[in-house]
DNA sequence: CCTACCGATCGGTAGG
DNA sequence: CCTACCGATCGGTAGG
């Protein structure tokens, strides 16, 4: 009897997102449950609906705060200036550092799509692209300056962005690799990309 | 009132497969009901268990069937043999022909691997593992031969192998590039990628 | 922040 | 291959 011991719980909405986040990354949205959710912060599933609208709503703000993010860092490696390769070397570093520090994200990011309602799938799908046309008008214009020779800046710019997402699935902060040696390889191999190679019959496929 | 007329159905294990294939990839597994899958191919939910034995097994079979179709492609390009860059341009181009021609199989195969249950998860995660070590083997004979330049067998081997796994995400045959000439860029990309650069100051990076 | 509960969905089985 | 149904889960609301 008596009334329980209540420890100041200090919930919040960010903490039910950070909660939220890792639980879809673990399991999946459609599996998790808001009494899971609650459960991993001490409260019951009801509750959380004092913080949050509804469970659609916490994985929309959580890919949306994603992809704002992957943005803001990309702007900031392009404002750095420098000549096309200094920039493409920035702007692959900081994709691959997002997503190695941030597994959890890239996770729920390229895996809930579909689990999106369409009207916000169409608009993080916008983010996206505007992300990655950054990306393709640098390769382009480091082109048409003679930096780089690509057989097509479009497919070179995704297969940029697609294995540098990939690095969220194997990287382990205490893997013999860290993060710089990481993103400095990747970075390496964008720029061999965009670069004719040495001994080549077959340059200019397309 | 009257018999309704029956038309034969011809349902086998195979048909449902392929209709759970669509639905999977189109929704994803968690959120498909077996009554969804059965109503694709006219019949009702329960009836689908006198060819399979629970929609796990469906799973299972789909993506099982996808890893042994990729690793058959895959030992096909090697045995044609060749020096390591015709070797590697062949792996790579039978990677991303698969992933063009399959985009259901590849979305489900690189989704769904949590929905797995453990067991079946290692089985296939070994399949993804023996996949990927004969890449990176070939990356490393080359290297020692000579004929390759890589700052990490391993870690470009996960940058090809995930870049070419992106193409099922965008590829549209009816779209201006054919499959083979994706194929063939995506070769070209991972040739530049073993290969030195022309003008380099960091080749060695690790 | 909690209990009680509504309305709906779902995988799988029984029995024909 | 179908209907009927079991047992369980779940998002969200009511009302405190």
């Amino acid at each position: 009897m008596g009334e329980q011991l209540r420890r100041r719980t200090g919930i919040d909405a960010e903490k039910i997102l950070d909660a939220a986040l890792t639980l879809f990354a673990r399991q999946g949205y459609q599996v998790t449950s808001m009494d899971e959710i609650g459960s991993s912060l001490g409260i019951k599933g009801p509750s959380l609906y004092n913080h949050v609208r509804s469970k659609q709503e916490v994985l929309v703000t959580i890919m949306t705060n994603t992809m704002s993010a992957l943005i803001r860092a990309q702007n900031a490696a392009l404002e750095a200036g420098g000549d096309f390769k200094t920039q493409l070397r920035r702007v692959v570093e900081a994709h691959v550092r997002y997503h190695a520090a941030h597994p959890r994200e890239a996770f729920v990011g390229n895996r809930e799509i579909g689990s999106l309602e369409t009207e916000y799938r169409v608009e993080l799908l916008e983010l996206r692209d505007a992300y990655e046309h950054k990306l393709r008008s640098l390769i382009e214009d480091g082109s048409l300056e003679g930096e780089f020779l690509v057989p097509s800046a479009k497919l070179v710019s995704y297969a940029i962005l697609e294995m540098g997402i990939g690095v969220a699935t194997w990287f382990n902060p205490l893997g013999e690799l860290g993060v710089d040696e990481v993103a400095y390889v990747y970075a390496e191999m964008a720029l061999r990309m965009v670069t004719m190679r040495t001994h080549t019959e077959e340059t200019s496929l397309l």
